[in-house]
DNA sequence: ATACAGAGTATTGTATACAATCTTAGTCGT
DNA sequence: ACGACTAAGATTGTATACAATACTCTGTAT
C-alpha cells in the first residue's frame, strides 16, 4: 500500500495548496492543456482534478469555457463567514455536551502551550499560523458531527484560508484571542453548552464585523 | 442556446432524481460500462457524472473500487439532520431582517394557497410533495446568502428526501405544520428575528428528534 | 469445513484521437 | 472610430484503446 494515490488527486491537492497560498490568482484560468505540460500524464487526470477543485468551490467551471479559480465577491465572502460563525457556534455548543473529559484536557494541555509560545514571545507565528487553526479544529472535532466537520474543514477553511488577508483583526491580539480559546475551554469544561456557544459566537464574530464594515464602505463607493 | 448541455450533465441529473427516488438503493454500485449500456455515449461523460454526483454527496468513490450509492447509518443521518436544523433556522433569522415586503406578502399568499388545498381536502399530497419543500425554499431564498442557499438546497436536501421516509412525523400533521408555518411568517413579517429562529427550530426539531430516539433504540439492541 | 493462495476476469485509471464549441483576431460596413 | 460578422485557432467534450488495480472463483492445505 505505497502509492496507491491516483495522478487526479496529486494534482487536485498540489493545485489545491497552490491556490489557497495565492500561487494562482482569482479569476485565473485553469486550462486542461496547461496543466498536462505542468504536472505530466495526460488530459484526463487533468480533468478530474479540476472537478474535484471544483466540488471543493475552489474553481468555477463553465461548460465549454473552461475552469477559472473562484473569484468572491465581498458579499461572497461574507455570505461564507456568515456559515462559518453558525456553524462554528453550533460546533461549540455540541463539543460542550459531547467531548471527553480526557479531550477535554487535552484541549486544556494545548492552551497551556499556546500560552508559553505567546510568553516566549518567538512562537508568535506559530500560534498564528497552526495554532489558532488547531483550536478550531478541535472544537470541530468535539462536535463529533462527521458532516458538520467536512462542511467547516472540508470546503469553507479552504476559502476562508485563501482570503485570510482580510482577517487582519487577528494578527496583532494573540493574547486576547488566547484568553478567548481559554474561556471557551472552561465553559466547555464546564459542560455550559450555551455559554460555549456564545463565546465561541463572539470570538469569531470580529472577522464578520471587519468584513460588513468593509462591504458598508464598499456600498458608500458605487 | 438550444441544448448546450452537456451529455455528463444530463446523466448526472438523471441518475440524482433516480437515487433520490430510490429507483437505485443505498449500496448499490454503479459501474460505468453499465451506465453505458443504459445512457449511452462512452465512458469519459459516465465517469464525469459520477464525480458529480460525488459531489452532491449522492454516491462514494474508492479509488480504483468503484462508486457506490451512498448509504447512510442513523448517526449520520443525525448528523445531518443536526445540521439542517442549525442552518435553517438561522436562514429563517436571516429572513426575518431580510427579505422584502413584497416577499413576505408573496409567502403570506403561499399559505393561504396551502390552506385552501388542505381545506379542500384534496391537495393533501400537494401540500406534503412541494408545498413543504416551497415554503422552506422561500425562508432559504429570504436569507439572502447564497452559500447558505446552495448548502442547504444543493448539499443537504438531497440526501434528506432521499431518506425522507425516516421522517414520518409529517406525514398526518398537515394542518398543524402550517399553522406552524404561519406562525414563523408572523414573526418574521414583525421582524422579529429571534422568534423566527426559534419557531423554525422548533419546527424541524420534531424530526430530528424522532431520529435521536431511533439512534436510542438502535444502542439498546447492541 | 474453513481459510488461504493464485490465476483469471472485470473494472477502473490513464493515454490518445476525434468532434463540437468557444474565443479571438481581422475585416467589412455604417 | 465603433460595432457586427466571419473564419481561423484554441480549448473543451466525447470516443476509443491500453495499463494498472481490484474483485472472484477455484483449488489446495490444514
Amino acid at each position: 500500500m505505497s502509492d496507491t494515490q491516483t495522478l487526479a488527486e496529486k494534482v487536485c491537492s498540489e493545485l489545491a495548496t497552490a491556490i489557497v497560498r495565492g500561487e494562482i490568482r482569482p479569476g485565473e484560468r485553469l486550462s486542461e492543456k496547461a496543466l498536462v505540460d505542468r504536472y505530466g500524464g495526460s488530459r484526463a487526470p487533468m480533468r478530474e482534478a479540476i472537478q474535484k477543485l471544483e466540488a471543493r468551490n475552489l474553481v468555477v467551471r463553465i461548460p465549454h469555457a473552461g475552469a477559472r479559480v473562484v473569484s468572491l465577491s465581498l458579499e461572497e465572502l461574507r455570505d461564507i463567514y456568515e456559515v462559518r460563525l453558525e456553524l462554528e457556534s453550533m460546533a461549540c455548543r455540541l463539543a460542550a455536551t459531547r467531548m471527553s473529559d480526557d479531550e477535554i484536557k487535552d484541549l486544556e494541555g494545548l492552551l497551556e502551550e499556546h500560552a508559553r509560545s505567546i510568553e516566549a514571545d518567538q512562537g508568535l507565528s506559530y500560534y498564528q499560523k497552526s495554532g489558532n487553526l488547531d483550536f478550531h479544529y478541535r472544537i470541530i472535532e468535539g462536535s463529533k458531527n462527521n458532516r458538520l466537520k467536512q462542511m467547516l474543514c472540508g470546503d469553507l477553511y479552504h476559502i476562508i484560508r485563501m482570503y485570510r488577508y482580510q482577517t487582519s483583526t487577528n494578527k496583532q491580539r494573540p493574547r486576547q484571542a488566547l484568553k478567548e480559546h481559554q474561556r471557551i475551554v472552561e465553559a466547555i469544561a464546564a459542560r455550559d453548552a450555551e455559554l460555549a456557544e456564545l463565546l465561541m459566537r463572539r470570538h469569531i464574530q470580529v472577522s464578520l464585523t471587519n468584513l460588513e464594515s468593509l462591504l458598508a464602505q464598499q456600498e458608500y463607493l458605487s
